[in-house]
DNA sequence: CTCATTGGTGGGTAATTGTGGGTAATTGTG
DNA sequence: CACAATTACCCACAATTACCCACCAATGAG
């Protein structure tokens, strides 16, 4: 599955290449077929990006959503709504959409993430800005995820 | 298992070469497959490397994590968004990516430190500074790790 | 002590990968 | 239907990476 970080540069027509290592996966996987949408954490500006097979399991788990819950729909809508549908080029490029990329302030130099299921795809500067800040593991309430306390790392 | 202190030099190219006596085990255990991370730790700017096969049970835990637990993808960000695939080459050496160079300040002499189950990539001088300091070998609670309590040692 | 072997280092070179941009095809709009 | 805007394809160049070989220092055997 994906991982690791990539220094990788937005040309002046909104492309950017896939590591030539991840592309051959992708297509064998989804036939080069990728989802692009905005991430909804407000504190992580970032794009994500999902293998078409690995997007259409979380759109099947989303047609369950309740109608009436507003949150649920309020996610959908920004989750779904915002999911861009992209294919690599011959050359193993993707052409991002120009809302997302305004979305994410995306410049010339980019960082694209390996996250074992998808990939975020950040702006050099704001990935470094994110980076320099202290880690803080806890959530919410304070604690630290259950399943953080028991890696073998 | 992994153990021991090496010094090694960093050439032009960003390479390093890893000790012989761990080549062939690492082509056996993981076809020379090696994973770099960043440490999470700000105390200890180092890199860490993984045999793949040890990496992967990590990531395997980590396909549990929840995508809205903002701290667990924070983290996941982190440990995995850094952790770059490295492959040994015919001579027996690995190249470590520029941003993780950079991350870890390394120069041009490296220490690498054999950790059990993985190894601790240090910049020299940083490792020579960080042995001055005292230990502490409490938690930020006060206490002795539990683990630590019953080695016999 | 000398010689052969092994392990670490440096650097040339070829292959691969990423980038930029011209041009043709497609799409949407009036 | 014609036009403008966008997108996909192609090629050329630059940067990076992997492979190879040569060198030197340390080690161990005879």
């Amino acid at each position: 599955m994906f991982r690791g970080e990539y220094t990788l540069s937005l040309d002046a027509k909104g492309r950017m290449a896939v590591p030539a290592k991840y592309r051959k996966v992708l297509q064998e996987e989804c036939g080069g077929q990728l989802v692009v949408t905005k991430n909804f954490d407000p504190d992580a500006r970032c794009l994500l990006l999902y293998p078409l097979a690995v997007w259409q399991e979380i759109e099947n788990k989303l047609t369950e959503v309740p109608g009436l819950n507003k949150a649920a729909q309020r996610f959908k809508r920004f989750f779904v709504g915002n999911a861009n549908d992209c294919e690599l080029d011959k050359s193993g490029r993707i052409l991002l959409p120009a809302t997302h990329r305004e979305f994410s302030s995306l410049g010339k130099r980019l960082r694209l993430l390996g996250m074992v299921n998808k990939f975020e795809i950040w702006d050099e500067d704001l990935w470094c800005a994110q980076q320099q800040g202290g880690f803080d593991l806890t959530d919410e309430d304070g604690e630290l995820p259950g399943i953080l306390s028991q890696l073998p790392m």
